[in-house]
DNA sequence: ACAACTAACTTAGCCTGACTAATATTCCGG
DNA sequence: CCGGAATATTAGTCAGGCTAAGTTAGTTGT
């Protein structure tokens, strides 16, 4: 195993696109998709304003816009208005979203750690050392 | 760092949505998309039938006639006929489509290949000895 | 030999999720 | 108090995925 950058771009390339393809998988059939998980997580500990929810996904405001009008008509979130500032619209979960959240995130992480437990400690190891590294790509 | 399969999930949980942004943002502005570009890949060492290609991307046929339809007006790639069984559709790269797939590969490897040179030679082979472990992940 | 089945694609219609442009509403500074 | 900035929403477009239905071409069984 060669140190060199350029073999190791493909590499790592490959197991991305891989990776990608199984997020999806994991994805689909569950009862919300992956972006809305991630919203209602970004709820859950208080609620937040259109803006934040936008940027924090570093999305559109309409494309929030719409995600949320989804959510909310399947009762998961409440829109509210913030008392200082009548332009901006605030977002909270609502009982049922939380209790989604929570279920959704509880079948992910059982998944997963399903997948870990099949690895070798060793292998859970040499993990563990590398994603601080994958998490350094791209902040450049 | 203890050998928690459950915080571990949590951790490559984290790492792996903050790369599938990543590699939507590395696919934005090129000429283009990342799926047009694995498509073109798979054509590389000749023509293909339609069947094998969404088999290959794991997508369903119609969706495969889509992508073929778009890089086929976009001339990157022509369709021809078995001469064997009239019914199925190969395709195959244009010379524009080869060109277009080289300049890509050169593009996206070009950027990767410069976030790897930024890391220390420490950090490279960490991330070495862990791509085989990602890429069992998913195959249980 | 020919009817029925299977295989390979395409077409049509729908959904999610992203974007930009245009609009309404509200706040704030001079 | 008026003009500009900030906050959201609406409308329209596009990519990319799906299923269902249709077409055309081989294959099989009697």
């Amino acid at each position: 195993m060669s140190d060199d950058p350029t073999h190791l771009a493909e590499q790592v390339s490959a197991v991305l696109r891989h990776l990608v393809f199984l997020l999806r998988r994991t994805t689909a059939g569950q009862p919300i998709t992956s972006q809305q998980y991630s919203v209602l997580g970004s709820l859950e500990h208080g609620p937040r304003r259109m803006t934040e929810l936008a940027e924090e996904h570093a999305v559109q405001l309409p494309t929030m816009t719409v995600q949320i009008n989804r959510l909310e008509d399947a009762g998961l979130v409440a829109r509210g208005s913030d008392p200082a500032d009548a332009r901006v619209r605030t977002v909270e979960l609502t009982t049922e979203g939380r209790d989604r959240l929570l279920a959704v995130r509880r079948a992910r992480l059982a998944r997963l750690t399903g997948e870990l437990d099949a690895l070798t400690p060793e292998e859970r190891a040499t993990l563990a050392a590398a994603l601080p590294v994958l998490a350094k790509l791209g902040r450049s």
